[in-house]
DNA sequence: GTCTATATTTTGATAGAC
DNA sequence: GTCTATCAAAATATAGAC
């Protein structure tokens, strides 16, 4: 976290910046260089001054997302707090970077629909500790008998799923709601409590509507 | 659906299909009309003779998408069933959908992450139908005295934005699996009982969770 | 309806002066 | 460290023959 080079340190910090926010903007594809030196101030061979090319440039903006994300759990979750609060915790990690990070969203929704293209080493360690995080809280759940089984990589996709695509779609909602009301009804502070909510509810199994889905099982891992 | 042209259609419902891939695969920025007209068998220029740029072959593609969905919730959700169960078939309308368009989540995702750049006033329509069939659902749910108001939009999120995700990330999490197991293990069986338990579960209000959320309130529209 | 050839722009990347 | 100038490749789109 200290500058080493604090005069290296400036511009490449304002590359980042302003990469971060047109790759999340436009995706890898659709940046460019251009762009990202204007938006820095900066001219475009600067760019390759200090990265070596356009695609690792990103590589180091998504692994300082899921960074950011897998040092947010880390930090916020307590294993001695009752399970409940700790499935609170976890949510409220991902919900302070959705919202204090705007390129969060919208890079994570990106690569998945990439097919993750750009996951190299050190983004898929950050992705692990994000899913261990969670893991640990089921486990633990499951420990004192509060909790069933349940994948975590489905608990994940039920709690990060909503909160992403709250965060990413804000800019279309925003445009959208002059046309209709519907649409731009919903912050943060309304889906939080819904999450935790479902999440709680289903780890602890207070609803059981696990019946029959003959109709789609043939066809559960296209 | 009938087609006019039998000789034309041919052509272009190869373009269609082979653009939608490419699209969903690489994003609008990202695809490139040389290949999607040689995944066509194809040439080139074919593109310009059927669709006036790339811009209008993405629009109809995303219009489509859409609409299918729409159609599916319309078709599937049967206003006379208990609320439960209407709560299950819409949310097995978006799975069926998730699992049988390959492109569908890819799609969604990246529209929104574009700031829904490409949302034209057809696109609009068949999102507000997709919404409106939810909001449906909740209305009744509520003069039933089943469902406590809560934001359609809100549930909607819930619902879509992890089936979206499971789909999305099926081929990120396939080649991940060699290296970590916990990605793998998920399918649309695994979540769908565990959505609809959530979200069912969330608006008959079983579990009140709704507590202090102060942290967030500042920062709940960035 | 379908293809070849080509015009035009855009874009990622580099060489080299300061 | 920063900029100017420029190259080479790629990509969208069109004209026109068949």
């Amino acid at each position: 976290m200290v500058s080493h080079d604090a005069d290296k340190m400036a511009s490449r910090e304002r590359l980042l910046v302003a990469a971060a926010a047109e790759f999340a903007a436009r995706g890898f594809a659709g940046a460019k260089v251009d762009r990202i030196a204007a938006k820095a101030g900066l001219n475009k061979a600067m760019i390759y001054y200090h990265f070596r090319n356009k695609a690792a440039l990103y590589r180091e903006i998504l692994a300082g997302v899921f960074r950011s994300a897998a040092n947010a759990v880390a930090a916020e979750v307590r294993p001695e707090a009752p399970v409940d609060d700790q499935v609170r915790q976890f949510v409220r990690a991902i919900a302070r970077e959705a919202a204090g990070r705007p390129h969060f969203a919208s890079m994570w929704l990106r690569e998945l629909a990439d097919g993750g293209t750009h996951i190299d080493p050190p983004v898929l360690e950050q992705m692990r500790r994000v899913l261990a995080g969670l893991s640990g809280i089921i486990a633990r759940g499951i420990d004192t008998g509060d909790f069933r089984p349940v994948q975590p990589l489905v608990v994940q996709l039920t709690v990060v799923g909503p909160i992403l695509m709250l965060a990413a779609s804000a800019p279309t909602r925003d445009r959208l709601s002059r046309l209709d009301g519907a649409f731009a009804s919903a912050g943060l502070d309304d889906l939080l409590p819904y999450i935790e909510c479902g999440a709680i509810g289903a780890l602890r199994g207070l609803t059981d509507t696990a019946v029959s889905h003959a109709s789609l099982s043939g066809r559960s891992r296209t």
